[in-house]
DNA sequence: TGGTCATGTGACCGACAAGTCATACGACTG
DNA sequence: CAGTCGTATGACTTGTCGGTCACATGACCA
């Protein structure tokens, strides 16, 4: 957490740092992510930088908690499109209300999803946790679906868990990739190409490839 | 490509420069691998490096042709179940091989899986050229998958090539960090239990997650 | 006015990195 | 024998890193 120095500057001021450690950990990752360029591209000094923060795993952790934060703020003006929906309407809804929000604040989400995803895996404990986290989530889901009878009893749970978590960050990265390179993101996440291909993917991931009713005339019909 | 110097080397000190650099790379990634260390480890010089190799790169594209050079051995003795398989009896016979191969030089694999994956996806050409000889060649698949009707017209053939290239990385990649830890992991990856894990995933890819054909009884039986 | 307290600063430190180079060694050769 | 060629060496240069610290600044108060 950072210190109260850093949570009693000027917002502008504070903006300016967080931008500063986001393009840092967007573009070079955690490891090779350096301290001293952030204080040079934030325009404050060295010393100011440790009286912020206690170090660089302070910062990024940090960083967590303001998307964790936003993104909690975003979903909570939504709602999934109707209570009691199958799992994989369900799924559908939160990838795609999830690229909404990865459109709000790209450069966040792509250097947090970065680590995470990337150097993480080799990274001990700390990303561990929050990684399993999703993943209990998921087994949580997937084990009422059994007993609605959607998926199949004898399909292990932390298997499926692991298809559905591995679909969401393929499908989050590679829209996040190609759509950073857009000048208009959000338009980019609703044109129906980008939306047709996030449909083809779940399509595929709910009935396979052998046999796929892609085309996307599923089940849920509108967005907002 | 390494000097001269270093191929004139005698074969038992190349190879332990080649441990020190497979060990490194695992352990480190690409980024963080330090020469000094590598140098360190093997035994030899700084000064003898740099007579071996132009930089930290050279060293880690001659593991990539090491790699290359040793599957296609590898492969060359093996020969897929019968010839005109179905593309999904293929690539569980590709993926059941491949993770053979894995077994018999772990670390080397796990390095290149490593860097490729990781911090590949953020290092421009040189890997993202690798990548994508591995994507044309699943497109090709799956195009003759198409004409045999094994696979949907509709479908999207770079989908279903990166859906396939995604799997094939999310097995190798769980299977191998699991069997290091195990003592004699060639054992390990041909148990039962393995195996089974291997089929429900391909399964799932093949069927998807929502109504599983799960099990393992298709149609292959034996592996020698 | 002088004191104190939060904040800001950048020179400085030791560690480590990549890469260079003068020097040395030993085998072979004329 | 002297010469030279392939190889080996590690001290050295240059650069960046994370982190510290003595000091400066300025607002507030007694």
């Amino acid at each position: 957490m950072p210190k109260q120095t850093f949570l009693n500057l000027p917002d502008e001021k504070r903006q300016t740092v967080v931008n500063a450690a986001i393009d840092e950990f967007a573009e070079y990752g955690f490891e090779s992510a350096s301290i001293n360029r952030i204080v040079a591209n934030s325009g404050i000094s060295k010393g100011s930088f440790y009286q912020y923060f206690e170090d660089k795993m302070d910062v990024f952790k940090y960083l967590m908690d303001v998307i964790a934060q936003e993104k909690t703020e975003f979903f909570k003006g939504k709602h999934p499109p109707s209570p009691g929906q199958s799992i994989f309407g369900y799924f559908r809804w939160m990838i795609k209300t999830g690229m909404e929000f990865n459109s709000t604040n790209p450069k966040l989400v792509k250097a947090i999803a970065r680590v995470l995803l990337s150097e993480g895996m080799y990274y001990g404990q700390i990303f561990a946790d929050v990684r399993k986290k999703t993943m209990d989530t998921l087994v949580g889901m997937i084990q009422s679906a059994k007993q609605n009878g959607e998926i199949d009893a004898s399909v292990d749970e932390k298997v499926a868990a692991k298809v559905m978590d591995t679909w969401s960050n393929v499908i989050s990265n590679s829209i996040l990739e190609e759509g950073m390179q857009k000048k208009d993101i959000v338009k980019w996440v609703r044109a129906p190409k980008t939306q047709k291909y996030i449909d083809d993917m779940l399509s595929i991931m709910e009935h396979g490839l052998r046999n796929v009713k892609a085309s996307s005339s599923d089940d849920d019909g509108k967005e907002e």
